[in-house]
DNA sequence: GTCTATATATCGATAGAC
DNA sequence: GTCTATCGATATATAGAC
């Protein structure tokens, strides 16, 4: 009966973590109570603590999942690739993940918003060397006069901004565009206008 | 002695308003604490409460000192203006401010971040009318030929995330361009980037 | 206006029966 | 594994002396 019961763990860890991801998206991790999330998760609050013994680990295991997303977005970035592709599979990839995800996307803003507590030691680790592997792709177009000279950490951090705000910030724009919801539509506006404006300064349109 | 009085409630106003801004741009709004706030503008919690009666109206007063910063920086957006001109002095004002103010633009961040609870009613009332009378300001330079056609309410959006990112986010940014401070060539470099950004996007450059 | 002490409420976490 | 009841810690807000 092991595997039965490593079935039932996985499946409502994977409930927790869902609803996790939902409170924490809408509170932030400080106003975000295990009661509230074990009630959107349909459960118990002792339950969750049975399967998250602290809040902080539970926290912990929602940011680990989000950043592990975040990477893969950048797939496109590789020196083979030609850059005008490159770049703009890049920001659909960034944008598809701010429609899709935009509570992943929020944990993850507001954790960084108040000092990356929990993931400082990853930023300057891992997530550093790969921002750089990234960066020396560009570096390395640049260099064979594939695209105009830009900085290329700069240009990531304005995509990131740019995408991301779709998603952290779509209260904002929401009330701006007169929406209830933000359309398909106008993330491809988004996209479109995002997309030029980083081809046209790279050289590349 | 009414004068004198009223001096001093201003007075200890202002040391709590800027001690709540840096303690709301830390931790947000549900972990700042009233005591936190007091201690950082060295005084007894009770006295706070003199002054404040809740956490939340001192929220709200601080909210609204950093909204009125915010319409301010659009100052260059005018229909007169050379369109050139007025979006490189924007950026650079809206860079000014993530330089100047980051726990200014974090608290709005937040705010935004978690829905916006408390400005929702002014978003959709004077500031989405301010954004509209800029966008209109946009619209007329296009229909005049003076600069391409972009959708200048995304325009804006992007503007807006790329300049608070380094203000909101600068944690991360800090970390990726190892330092232990940005400095001034950083937001040089930022601005510099996202004006050759807009301004090609826009057929200006 | 200022300060100490405290009432009241809420939340994270656990004990212990089933 | 699940659930009810509860402990202990912490926070907002106020009472009341000075």
């Amino acid at each position: 009966m092991k595997r039965a019961i490593g079935r039932k763990r996985r499946h409502n860890e994977a409930k927790i973590l869902a609803a996790a991801e939902t409170v924490f998206a809408e509170r932030g991790f400080a106003a975000a109570t295990t009661s509230a999330i074990a009630r959107l998760a349909g459960m118990p609050k002792a339950n969750l603590h049975y399967y998250f013994r602290t809040k902080q680990a539970l926290y912990d295991r929602v940011l680990d999942e989000i950043l592990a997303l975040w990477i893969d977005t950048a797939e496109a970035i590789r020196p083979a690739a030609d850059p005008k592709t490159a770049l703009s599979d890049y920001i659909a990839a960034k944008f598809e993940f701010s429609r899709r995800r935009p509570q992943a996307s929020k944990v993850f803003a507001n954790e960084i918003l108040h000092g990356a507590p929990r993931v400082h030691r990853r930023l300057r680790g891992d997530l550093k060397a790969w921002l750089e592997a990234k960066c020396a792709v560009i570096e390395g177009w640049i260099a064979s006069g594939r695209m105009a000279p830009v900085d290329p950490k700069h240009l990531f951090f304005i995509i990131w901004a740019a995408t991301q705000t779709y998603a952290d910030f779509d209260v904002q724009v929401e009330v701006m565009l007169d929406r209830r919801r933000l359309k398909s539509r106008d993330f491809d506006a988004a996209s479109a206008l995002l997309r030029r404006m980083v081809l046209r300064s790279c050289g590349l349109a």
